[in-house]
DNA sequence: TAGGTTTATTGAACTAGATCAATTTTTTTG
DNA sequence: CAAAAAAATTGATCTAGTTCAATAAACCTA
């Protein structure tokens, strides 16, 4: 298995050897060509996905406009997984699709519950992951209300810099909740 | 202890009566009057707090204009926890404030550790809290760009009827990120 | 129950940002 | 490398929501 994903891990946690051999029992990897999608609209999350590289959009439909909404991008070392559609195993409110050609690794619901159980330690990763997402979308909130659209925009470069270098103006924009010509006016300061 | 937070836990897992007293002992009651502050802005929040009865507000302080602007609010088995600064013990960028008088669970930090260790069962339930807060930042993330302010009062109204009976219709239209004016002009038509 | 404080309403003027439509630039692909 | 497709820019017009200031209700509290 490649070995990012243990790496990003033992940011957090500490494995033993034989732990992580385990680990990478329940993984398998999966490549995805720029537009296929990894989740519709719709349909459960059965997978977590760990991105290894490529970049991923998650977007909601309006059903007013038509019009795609960004949720988040996800690139190298992100997940790119509605993490309440997988944990309860519900239908997702939004879909998500590579940008760029993309690998993964995936672990399916099943085997993810039986990784917990084997490994219990990982409960302690996992639940850092989502308290830092979390952290990052109260972050958010605050941004959307507090900032304008331009305060906005150059946050957004300073945090996410590598996304802004890989994903189109008019994605940013709708991340941003602004409209992509505004965004090409603020630029054009 | 007052049996509300058992009764909450009980919707998601099974405790053994051995486990609930043990859980018992970890956990403080205490009172806020209208006022109280529970957590300021730079202070590291030190207990994770649920909510008997009453209502609270955390905000954001504008640096701009110095006004407030509301992240959530928690009431009666809500948490109201910054559980960012409380996971990663650093300073919280926001305050929690009782808007009336209010009665709390709490536990600290140490003993919240302890606590999971004693029984692991936890564990998963305080996974589902943070799942189902992620769930409703992220829908509020997108009802902000899909929705207009009436909209959004609507969905508030009917999502949150507790809390809009409860708090004044100018902190309604902070959290919405709209000015109150215009809130009282959507309530007019 | 009156007086103070907090909350809500209203009107008028203003503006950040949207929309629409056309054009240019950049990127992709056979 | 040429043509097509995707992305970005520009100008003109429009509007949802803000701001400011004044007034009116509602609600504490002594």
């Amino acid at each position: 298995m490649h070995p990012q994903l243990l790496n990003n891990i033992s940011n957090y946690i500490k494995l033993t050897p034989e732990e992580k051999s385990l680990f990478e029992t329940f993984w398998t990897e999966k490549k995805l060509e720029k537009g296929d999608y990894l989740l519709r609209n719709g349909e459960v999350c059965r997978t977590d996905n760990f991105v290894i590289y490529g970049t991923l959009k998650a977007f909601y439909i309006n059903p007013i406009k038509g019009k795609e909404e960004i949720l988040y991008f996800a690139i190298d070392d992100w997940w790119a997984t509605d993490m309440e559609s997988f944990q309860k195993q519900s239908p997702s409110i939004y879909n998500i699709q590579a940008i760029e050609d993309t690998k993964l690794l995936q672990i399916h619901f099943n085997s993810f519950q039986e990784m917990l159980n084997r490994i219990p330690k990982l409960e302690r990763f996992f639940r850092i992951i989502l308290e830092n997402y979390l952290g990052s979308l109260q972050r958010r909130i605050i941004l959307n209300n507090v900032y304008n659209a331009e305060q906005r925009y150059f946050d957004f470069l300073e945090t996410y810099p590598k996304i802004a270098e890989k994903v189109p103006q008019y994605l940013i924009a709708s991340y941003l909740g602004v409209s992509p010509e505004f965004i090409s006016r603020i630029r054009k300061k």
